[in-house]
RNA sequence: UGGGGUGUAGCCAAGCGGUAAGGCAGCGGGUUUUGAUCCCGUCAUGCGAAGGUUCGAAUCCUUCCACCCCAGCCA
């Protein structure tokens, strides 16, 4: 008969969302035999968590069916674009753990071709140049509710058109006196289809082709094609471009190309108390309320990065939010939970007191010091030991003592014991003040025998408290974030979002004392400072020899709401 | 008021006619030399609403409602 040896759930699979069910279905059907997507950014600025999780999807899916993934710049309008975005965005992409397949592709190499295309559209009477200035165009494109009217130029010859686009192409046509568009519908419900602009003149250098070109494609007419050229079987875009898709398949179905990709949209991500738009992002950059695309509190990649947060943590929560067509919002308890679960397996752990206050053991030997070692990490022991050295003067945090407390407060007050972790018991005695009556200094004694043990008197501690040795320790500076916005729909309502801005999201902490092993930091490292947080070295704060920690995230924090309650 | 989408718990998200997975957050408890981690328990008589079909509906049909996107020579 059959047991239940086997009977317990298979570790239950993260089910498929519907790009994944779409792609097996072509596979299987035998649509393609191998799939490929493509990672598209524009270089106009750096690239945040929203696309984060559009590379997982893209790059991830190749990965999954063993198909290719490239990584193309959408480099249609060199107003706006800059090799510094391109550069930010390889790093970007390569930290998150991804490798594009063969070289990295830019729209701007497929110009000519493109070029080409939209000769044949003209030739096929598909396309004709307008002169029609934007504001006219607008005029004529009618409204959502009522149809557009045809331009006054929709008619021209070919060859006309012809030696119009020439003529645009050379130069010799001023920016905004004319344009290519396709000669499609202008009473077409979809407004993308009422002739939509394929050609503007722009006589801007551009970043990749230098002043090649003096016209350029608009994004409708190079994705699509772009695409084909490339072979991509699955063109993942955002919802926004779903009315697009109609655009997408006539330049396929109109255009000599080589292949037929399909278009798949999916939801972008939104974070609560976050923005994920270039445009805010930029301003944020802009106007100076950050330092920079990459400042820790920007939820940049590259800011992300230098606050301390791994690829790992940011791939884990990519996943778990999913991939669908429904709008969202997802909590940033979400992303802060996968820091966490990631920093927590692997980061070593440290002692740093944030804000110092001087402890004398009293009877403890004023000559003595011994050095007392302590593990890693709590369950790891591949991770190297630190040495942590003793004296009679010390420094312990100035939240962990109070003169006096009720039984919830489970640290140092007078009469009363804490265990030093990884070191004594010990029992506090009494607090100096200064003049104005803050503790400047508490006096204790270790209770003999307890490194490892507890007292033997059975009189246990209740709680456990870090510290750090008064002569020996590394002195540095520390920087705790708090996320950036206050609301966590910044704008909503019509607002302008700067309005939301925490003007508490970063507190500069100085004078803090860390253990001596913390020397040896490297950048982006992460370690947990033990009953704080996850923090990481910045190497551009960090100057004159002083080091300046980032505060990754706090460890939860339950005291905080049992101390919040009283 | 045109077109295109989307509605399952505070948040994300499975489910595709057989009686509401999972995760995050929350709450309660246990272990603990981190008030962390870990572990256990709890959390939708309900699937935007109302009708209908069916032995049976989150799943099918009808109507309605809400929200998002589109009128750049941006992407």
């Amino acid at each position: 008969m059959s047991d239940n040896s086997l009977a317990d759930a298979p570790a239950s699979e993260k089910p498929a969302h519907f790009l994944q069910n779409i792609i097996k279905r072509d596979l299987a059907e035998g649509k393609v035999a191998s799939i490929s997507t493509r990672f598209p950014p524009e270089p106009n600025g750096y690239l945040h968590i929203g696309h984060a999780k559009s590379i997982c999807l893209n790059f991830g899916l190749a990965r999954e069916f063993g198909g290719q993934c490239n990584l193309r710049f959408d480099d249609t309008n060199p107003e706006k674009e800059s090799e510094e975005f391109v550069e930010s965005i390889k790093r970007d992409v390569t930290w998150l753990g991804f490798e594009w397949s063969g070289d990295i592709r830019f729209t701007s190499d497929y110009f000519d071709r493109l070029y080409n295309w939209a000769l044949e559209l003209i030739r096929a009477g598909k396309a004709y140049v307008c002169d029609l200035s934007a504001e006219q165009a607008r005029e004529y494109r009618g409204t959502l509710t009522e149809p557009g009217r045809n331009s006054p130029n929709r008619d021209r010859s070919v060859e006309e058109n012809l030696a119009l686009f020439e003529k645009m192409k050379l130069g010799e046509l001023e920016e905004g006196s004319c344009s290519l568009r396709a000669k499609i519908d202008m009473s077409a419900p979809n407004i993308n289809l009422r002739d939509p602009v394929i050609y503007r003149i722009k006589k801007v250098h551009h970043h990749h082709t230098g002043d090649t070109w003096c016209v350029y494609p608009s994004y409708d007419f190079a994705h699509g094609q772009s695409d084909a050229l490339e072979g991509i079987t699955h063109s993942i875009c955002t919802l926004e471009f779903e009315d697009h898709r109609p655009l997408y398949e006539w330049f396929i179905e109109n255009l000599s190309v080589p292949a037929t990709p399909k278009q798949y949209e999916f939801a972008r991500l939104n974070l609560n108390y976050t923005v994920t738009s270039k445009r805010k992002l930029r301003q944020l950059v802009d106007e100076g309320f950050v330092d920079g695309w990459d400042d820790p509190r920007m939820p940049t990649i590259s800011g992300m990065r230098r606050r301390g947060y791994t690829p790992a943590s940011l791939r884990n929560f990519c996943e778990r939010i999913g991939v669908t067509r429904s709008d969202s919002v997802v909590d940033v308890s979400m992303l802060e939970y996968c820091v966490r679960d990631d920093l927590d397996k692997n980061a070593p752990r440290a002692m740093c007191v944030l804000r110092p206050l001087k402890l004398t053991l009293t009877n403890y030997p004023a000559d003595k010091q011994e050095i007392f070692t302590a593990p890693g990490h709590p369950n790891r022991d591949d991770l190297a030991e630190r040495e942590l050295p003793f004296s009679s003067t010390l420094y312990i945090d100035a939240d962990d003592f109070r003169e006096e407390a009720n039984k919830k407060y489970k640290r140092l007050v007078i009469g009363k014991r804490v265990r030093l972790r990884n070191a004594y018991v010990i029992e506090a005695d009494e607090c100096v003040k200064d003049d104005d009556g803050n503790i400047v200094e508490v006096k204790a004694r270790i209770i003999e025998n307890t490194v490892g043990l507890d007292p033997e008197d059975g009189v246990k501690p209740k709680g456990v408290i870090h510290w750090v040795c008064g002569t020996n320790h590394l002195k540095c500076d520390v920087r705790l974030y708090d996320r950036l916005f206050s609301e966590a729909n910044p704008g909503a309502g019509g607002e302008d979002f700067l309005k939301a801005i925490n003007p508490d999201s970063l507190e500069v902490l100085t004078g803090c004392m860390a253990e001596p092993s913390l020397a040896g930091a490297e950048a982006e490292k992460a370690y947990q400072f033990e009953r704080e947080g996850y923090f990481c070295l910045d190497a551009d704060y960090s100057k004159d020899g002083k080091p300046v920690f980032n505060r990754t995230i706090g460890l939860r924090d339950s005291w905080a709401k049992i101390s919040q309650q009283n």
